[in-house]
DNA sequence: TTATGTGTACTAAATGAGATATTACACATA
DNA sequence: TATGTGTAATATCTCATTTAGTACACATAA
């Protein structure tokens, strides 16, 4: 479920961070579900409970979701259409820097169509 | 023209390596045309010479340039449509780690119509 | 030949982000 | 009371990136 990849460029903690939105938006951790402890995640991906910390308090500061002390950690209110913005903010550089390279918009659009999962 | 951003998390020399592409698919860089020497283009970006000797071997490991010694760095042969093909690859990977989140293509695809540089 | 400009190689050091190790504290709850 | 929670703090390690400096071999024009 939070499957994450060591090799990656990505930071550990950012994966994490998107893995969370990313199950948010697919309607796997609903509002006000609880998260994994920062302890038990940590054991779960072999990660310093640190990280997974950093994570979880990243994810704090968009509001994303909540922490209590003592408690646990929460899913927020759930805006999806504000979640997806943001992601396609995010997918509006990767375009931005693809046309950079001369590249056409119809050529980008064709591509999508022939990408898999 | 070889303008970087020092701020970026992408590696300097992996953005004079890009810049370089850019420039090719551009058609600004023709085939067999001289590069800025080493000494040159780290005077110009305020950047280490080996930064710069760096992203060159890179370009060269991918036969995008070749190098003579004591003479300069030069465009190798170009197959336009191979390097696109390279640009679209990296694409891919992006609309992946997009579609991942749960988005459709379809909101990819009227996405890029709003994007402009 | 000489001077200058070219790529290349090498070693050493500085930097910074990321991740780890460890301990500790305050809080909630069964 | 015991256990589990988030949080904080410090020190350390690792690694990629970048810098600094020097040196060598080659090409070429003066």
């Amino acid at each position: 479920m939070f499957d994450i990849d060591i090799q990656s460029r990505i930071p550990i903690y950012e994966q994490i961070y998107n893995k969370v939105i990313e199950l948010i938006i697919k309607g796997i951790l609903v509002e006000n579900a609880q998260l994994p402890s920062v302890r038990n995640l940590s054991k779960e991906l072999n990660v310093n409970p640190n990280t997974v910390a950093k994570a979880y308090q990243e994810l704090e500061r968009s509001k994303i979701i909540y922490s209590l002390s003592g408690r646990g950690s929460f899913v927020s209110e759930i805006d999806r259409e504000k979640m997806k913005e943001r992601i396609l903010e995010d997918f509006d550089i990767c375009v931005r820097e693809t046309l950079q390279f001369g590249l056409t918009k119809d050529e980008l659009k064709n591509r999508i169509d022939g990408v898999s999962l």
